[in-house]
DNA sequence: ATTTACCGTTTACGCATGTAAACTGTTTAC
DNA sequence: GTAAACAGTTTACATGCGTAAACGGTAAAT
């Protein structure tokens, strides 16, 4: 499942607040993104057309949940993004990331935790992406 | 600078080994992706005409150099894909990826580094992206 | 019952992109 | 010097994307 810029602002929506009608759709990004609520249409109708939500008919309108589950989507999107801007070599580009992020030391400190974990588990096996 | 998958590719080739000559990017990808030399040379073409490519006529052909700097290109990708995929927050962005990241131990260390020097810096002013 | 509002479907349209052929002028090899 | 190779420019074309209007049917309001 490949998302274009504006199929993932729908999606992110979608995600945090399904199962949800289109008119909810409408009015959020209609006022978020200054989409008329046609385009609105065409995005939830594409993203349908391509499998990316399903619909359950309420009586005459849908409902409109996600056949897909966010962490594939943002697997497959940091793997493509690691590819085409750093070659997928992750290391570099976690540094440059990492060094331009504002982060609260709450946020450092998870990281911190994560690296510790990393390194015990990768003294036997390694991870992927 | 806003560049397309196939532009990365390019780039990224000729940063690398900038200053380069047509016929050496047609040969680096036309075996590498399997691109004909019309493709590379649209490629090629584009980038000139938007700004990312120069050209030092040598002789009758020419020599093509970067005329965009490659962090800035990282930047904005990395700003657009936080953005698009994360919602600009970059915390959850970053934990994903270390998470899913490969990474020698020798590179968790400079992360550590990194994420040490950070914290001395935020306890007085922030930083960006 | 007629108009209105709403929702889903179809159609539209220009620009970007991936992919590449065709054309043109020059250099090189025979 | 004539043909082949090469480099750069033009043209091409299908698909995806952002953006949206138009159409058609049903439900609600008057």
């Amino acid at each position: 499942m490949q998302l274009s810029d504006a199929e993932w602002i729908v999606m992110n929506l979608i995600w945090d607040s399904q199962p949800t009608e289109a008119s909810d759709v409408i009015a959020s990004l209609g006022s978020e993104n200054q989409w008329s609520d046609a385009t609105v249409k065409t995005m939830l109708h594409r993203l349908v057309k391509k499998g990316a939500l399903t619909t359950q008919p309420i009586g005459k309108k849908y409902r409109y949940t996600a056949a897909v589950r966010r962490t594939d989507c943002i697997r497959r999107a940091s793997r493509s993004f690691l590819d085409r801007v750093f070659g997928g070599d992750a290391a570099p580009a976690l540094l440059h990331l990492v060094k331009n992020a504002k982060l609260s030391e709450d946020e450092l400190n998870q990281l911190r935790e994560l690296l510790e974990s990393k390194s015990k588990s990768s003294r036997n096996k390694g991870s992927r992406e």
